[in-house]
DNA sequence: ATGTACACGTGAGGC
DNA sequence: TGCCTCACGTGTACA
């Protein structure tokens, strides 16, 4: 690994030989040959790291030096890549309570109700939406129930490429329904609070006309 | 990553030198500038290789060849292993509702009263348990109910370490209930289903007495 | 014949 | 000094 030695000096003629080496006895017989050992031993070393390096790299059919090293970069590469996307699944898949709980983002929708000219107010249901990674989850409470509401809610969560995976109404007396729902995001795909709160607005909305 | 040439050839003397090299000859000096550059670029080739390889393996400090392969060497050994844990847990952790349905396994409890001495017939609830990979679905339909039962069960499933996740209870007129309990085995450990069953009729049967 | 890949012994240079 | 690592040119084997 270190490039010191001049890179154009073959060995042409003797005079040259004796110029290049200012003192061409630098070892005795006796150090050359701990030397030429040492350097066999080394040899022997790198070559069954060679071996043990190529065992670990799946599907190599070259087994040339080169090749090795090329395919072990690579390999290490695609496991580098694959842990990292991995790793990330993780984290938002994640069922461990603690990291639910620290990571909650909580935003309840404020008014902006002067798109919904028709309805009056109480038919506006409050939206409670958090987000962690790429699950969701909306809280819906609503003063009344009108035909197709779960449905037109999912639908618009569908919408935005959520996938829907759990559903629960409670209903408190006669008129007011609680609804939770929980989805995840589709990959590749990512949505806002805001997002969703406007189109379950918009589905609602539709519900009334 | 050939051991071909003999092993102790030592130029000792100079006849020895002939005796090892029948044609001492064997390239025109043209020739033999071709492979001196040939074996360059090799070498060159190498090189790069390895400083390419040294760059992907992280808290390298150590720069010489051994080094790197040996480090190259455990960190793909490491990599690979976290990527088997991290697929494995994966894929008990998979929310793919193909997986859930091929992989399901139903067991229901069958009898086996006698050890029950005190208790009635319909004092034991019938109970079916579903495990898919580290996942454990428990459904319990019992008669009667008794004070303390939700915790009594799940203390049992936690002794077999297992982790609650969920539970859900309905009731049905005025003593009919459908528990639902959904838990996950703690790493490393591993339940059986008549496991869970015995010891969930033990807890309830310990209820009565 | 041509090219490719390897192990070898060796001198140089860094601690 | 010794020890260690490297790049070099070379002989050789294989395709």
């Amino acid at each position: 690994m270190n490039n010191s030695s001049d890179e154009n000096h073959f060995h042409f003629s003797e005079d040259e030989i004796v110029y290049n080496s200012r003192s061409p006895i630098r070892r005795t017989p006796i150090q050359a040959q701990y030397h030429v050992q040492a350097e066999r031993k080394r040899r022997e070393k790198l070559s069954d790291l060679f071996i043990a390096l190529s065992k670990l790299v799946p599907g190599l059919k070259k087994l040339d030096k080169a090749s090795v090293l090329e395919d072990a970069n690579k390999h290490i590469k695609e496991l580098q890549e694959r842990l990292k996307t991995l790793e990330e699944e993780k984290k938002n898949n994640s069922t461990a309570p603690e990291i639910m709980v620290e990571r909650c983002i909580i935003s309840t929708c404020s008014g902006n109700t002067s798109s919904f000219k028709g309805a009056t107010l109480e038919l506006i249901p409050e939206i409670k939406v958090k987000i962690q990674g790429k699950n969701v989850l909306v809280k819906i409470l609503c003063e009344k129930k009108y035909h197709g509401s779960i449905s037109s809610m999912s639908s618009e969560l569908e919408k935005l490429h959520l996938t829907i995976l759990d559903t629960r109404i409670l209903r408190f007396g006669c008129c007011t329904f609680d609804i939770t729902l929980k989805a995840q995001m589709d990959n590749e795909f990512s949505v806002t609070m805001k997002d969703i709160i406007e189109h379950l607005q918009q589905g609602i909305f539709q519900l009334h006309s």
